[in-house]
DNA sequence: TATGAATGAGCCTTCATTCAT
DNA sequence: AATGAATGAAGGCTCATTCAT
């Protein structure tokens, strides 16, 4: 009983979060109501605060999630087999996939950028999950280009954050003024072109 | 007297202009009220309905106004003399600048790429802004880059996205992670680099 | 000057009442707003606040016109030539046909029975309208049947007040659910069919 | 649990809903304000909005619930024993009371009379609630006088028509500028003289 | 664990009215 | 005589949150 309640509490929880996600992406961060993702997870109002004291906290939880699965999506493209530049090509492509796609993670972060200019912890959260993700990046990707003797011009942390910032500009530029199938194209040609331009040869 | 009063209220309505880009970047685009814009500008909410129908029309002017300080200034520093290298250097450092420093427009214009997406009317507005910008870029600026006998590798269209998009990447990200000093020093360096490897010897 | 800007003072004052009773009639009488009736007379707000020193006084002087127009038609219908019975038939017809025409001045007073019961003012201008309409109705028209030899069955007080409140009641619930053409053709000879139960032979 | 928190609601709900008929009644349709209602009913605004979406769906279940009382109380009176003259007398009487008393159903729907012009909800909901009342004044009234051998003059259903109308015109007159005593012992006489006159022998 | 009832603060908007010109 | 700018009160409504059950 315990176990099954908690089990089932667990898993309430959960529906929440995900319906979260959904509804945060669809309606907006700021225009989805408490009683949106209520009805999107099938629950009452009541039920959300139960398992979330806050509005706030429930965004925090949220970003926690949706950051996860971003993050485990791009180092899962990773972690196939090839060679090193391969995998990093593939990292690259798997993070502007989600980001052209629009999956409702990478939307309701987006909103959580700017959000968290009015939102301390958000802000905090925010700003030490990029770092820990840039120095990821850094720590098995881009260092593996220098043990292949590629020597970067500028400190790989910053490399990191210019990818990082490059892939998020060219989501939010084309969330609103989507990208021609001929521009789409050229996405990952030039990135590549920018990554040896930066791990000059 | 007809003269005065209109001149009175055009001077009101630029100051409620005023006063809700400062507002708007202070407090958030969606946390801002009425009430608090009319604060700023030293006046009661019913004036700021008087002169803006709307809060959406009122955004939508206050867009047009932010785009446009945003885009004189880039422009206005492209146009001291100097070779055109030095020009568009010259042009990107001042972009940059201003998304380091967080001037209010760039904080307003960033929350409207979030907006835009629940928002068709602003979505139409900033798409508008956004290809003439683009457009403007690769007519006076990268159109002398090919005259030098530099070959893009990719559209320029696309170059002046890329760049773009990279300017709001970074903004966006340094305002919930701020670069460091030794980052903001690299930003140009890596601009320059990057452009250079778009449009090759 | 004195004289020819005192005309164009009362014009105007009298242009805005009757954009008044247009507005009211069309937009309902708590629904039409200073504004509207500004507009319905090509003026500006601040005008019709020059002409009336309230909504409140425009509203009295907008209910005075009203009825005097509705009354004057259905006297005039009277005193056209003809035996007794036929000027009150005749007088009769004219007092339906602006209450099923639905005239503008019809539809206002309809509302001011209403908004009466809010306000004392208009409740107490608009008893004094009724009571004199009513002796009217008896001095002028019920005497005349009663030279002719019928006896009343009831006051011709009551008498007058019930035939103007029939006619009034009809007039509202036509505006809810309009007669068919077979119920219009029934009215007239109804009414006569009342008239004489009351002045029976 | 839910029984009781569901009866509970369902109490609150009539309670709002008397609070209404009460508080439009003596405020007026136009000038009672949901804060109003929800101080008679001793609640908060919110519970209001909580239980009717929209002031315009408050309206039309106060405007079912108003019709309903004075329909029922009109039947009522029809259905205690006695001869069909007798029961038809008593059901008139029962009208008229309600209206000389100004019962605050009354007063209320007089309102939504004139507001139904503009107001095509509240004008379908009024219509079609005049037409089945006056059918079934017909089919369960008029059709015993003809059963005793009275032959109408004018369509029943006209008729029926018209008795209402009547008795709101008297209602609403009544409320403007009041029946003297004298004129009150005449109306049932009168009403009755008319009827006669429509249905005669 | 979960719900539904209820609250109260705050928001955008409308509008009659005032006033300088 | 007339206007346009500005005000401030009030209104309907939304929403996160609380709480008894």
């Amino acid at each position: 009983m315990g176990r099954s309640s908690y089990r089932k509490s667990e898993a309430s929880r959960q529906q929440v979060l995900d319906a979260a996600v959904v509804t945060l992406a669809a309606r907006g961060l700021t225009e989805a109501s408490v009683k949106d993702i209520a009805a999107t997870a099938h629950m009452s109002k009541g039920a959300v605060h139960y398992h979330f004291e806050n509005k706030e906290e429930l965004y925090e939880r949220v970003l926690e999630q949706c950051w996860n699965v971003i993050e485990k999506r791009g180092f899962a493209a990773f972690d196939e087999p090839g060679s090193a530049l391969d995998r990093i090509h593939r990292a690259i492509l798997e993070m502007w996939a989600m980001r052209r796609d629009a999956v409702p993670e990478v939307r309701v972060v987006d909103e959580f950028y700017v959000m968290s200019r009015q939102n301390p912890a958000i802000r905090g959260a925010l700003a030490e999950h990029m770092r820990r993700t840039r120095q990821h990046i850094v720590n098995i990707g881009f260092s593996r280009l220098i043990e292949l003797g590629l020597k970067p011009k500028v400190s790989m942390h910053f490399a990191a954050r210019l990818l990082l910032a490059t892939l998020d500009g060219l989501s939010i530029h084309h969330s609103v003024d989507p990208l021609t199938p001929e521009e789409e194209g050229e996405v990952l040609r030039t990135l590549d072109a920018i990554l040896l331009a930066i791990f000059e040869i």
